[in-house]
DNA sequence: CTTGTAAACTAACACTTGTTAGTTTGGAGG
DNA sequence: CCTCCAAACTAACAAGTGTTAGTTTACAAG
């Protein structure tokens, strides 16, 4: 790992735990081995630093999103999800659950946007984008289609786009790490989810 | 107000936005129209004005709880309940929500549980207990009197807890206000809810 | 071997931070 | 009117902040 990726990766640490202005660029420095002053070798400034940690997070989420055979824009190739089952469900589930919690710099990224929301506007977007709006908007657009298909007996996909997610926020919000507690957890809310709205 | 109370209410403002650590104790004493030397003629410290907001917050929540009918270990006295509706399960929620979301304090504190919790021990523990462990605690305890009095069809007390407890979590970290459209979603929530898990 | 350059370094700057010591003020109670 | 005292003030401190200028180092390319 070069030095700028090092830098990178102290502050997504330091940042997601004491916040961007709690955190002085003599702690990073030091915590890479380094001199305050080298550090503008690699960014322009403090600022910097913070902007190219949202760059390259917002890259590895679409990404993700990619893989998981979903657009930027969280309009779904739903065709993915034909033979819904209760597997199936859980497994979307698991993978966005592992995505945000498991993996350490998204864990941290999530924490950067949860801090800085209430001060940054930009981050306050890509919070709700993120995590709220688009989420449940994506999420509408699925069951709505798993209602169309007969997979589900849907009457209001939003309500349902409600009660499959909004526990899955909650258990990322109360879980740091993805633990046994999760999965049990995780396994019975969608179970309980399936049981409601099979046809 | 005195001074006491006006660096109180000026702290809360700016610490909920900002962080306990972004602000300065002259931030304060500017807004409060005094010089930060005074402040000390009020408080032992910067960390003590933090502490009294702590405490004098999870009064006015216990006070509130106490108002609900519900003592301060999220025990509940659920006869209050009895002829449950969904009007009744409507007021629960609105009254919820008022309570952290409208009223300008509380949602300010909120706002500090969520800023502060990754880097103090003692808030996280305040949040996870107001808003996870002891919500879920009490709202499971809930709907198992409410199934045993017939009120609700229920086979998993925490499975209803969940799905009922969880949207309403969301709706109060995605809306900032009180307004219409949380009303609207709130409605539709409930009534979606109730329909579900009548007898 | 020489040269060029990226990236480290030292040193300093102007400014902000929390906090303390000592002083002045203004109003209440005797 | 005098005394007392809470609560304001001025002034200063030591430490920490982001940032810049100028210098040295190490190594790859010619």
């Amino acid at each position: 790992m070069n030095t700028k990726d090092k830098i990178i990766d102290v502050a997504l640490e330091r940042f997601s735990t004491y916040g961007y202005a709690s955190v002085s660029v003599r702690d990073l420095a030091k915590e890479v081995g380094i001199k305050e002053s080298s550090l503008y070798n690699h960014f322009k400034n403090k600022q910097d630093i913070f902007d190219t940690i949202i760059e390259r997070c917002m890259a590895k989420v679409m990404k993700h999103y990619q893989t998981m055979h979903l657009d930027q824009t969280l309009q779904g190739d739903f065709t993915v999800y034909r033979g819904i089952s209760e597997d199936v469900l859980l497994n979307i589930a698991y993978d966005h659950f592992r995505f945000y919690v498991e993996d350490v710099d998204m864990k941290r990224f999530r924490r950067i946007l949860i801090i800085e929301q209430f001060k940054n506007e930009t981050i306050q977007q890509i919070y709700h984008t993120q995590f709220f709006d688009g989420a449940i908007q994506f999420q509408t657009q699925l069951f709505k289609h798993l209602g169309d298909t007969g997979h589900l007996r849907v009457e209001d996909p939003e309500r349902l786009a409600y009660a499959f997610y909004t526990p899955i926020f909650f258990l990322m919000h109360r879980y740091d790490r993805y633990n046994d507690e999760v999965k049990l957890q995780l396994s019975a809310h969608i179970h309980h989810f399936i049981e409601q709205y099979k046809p």
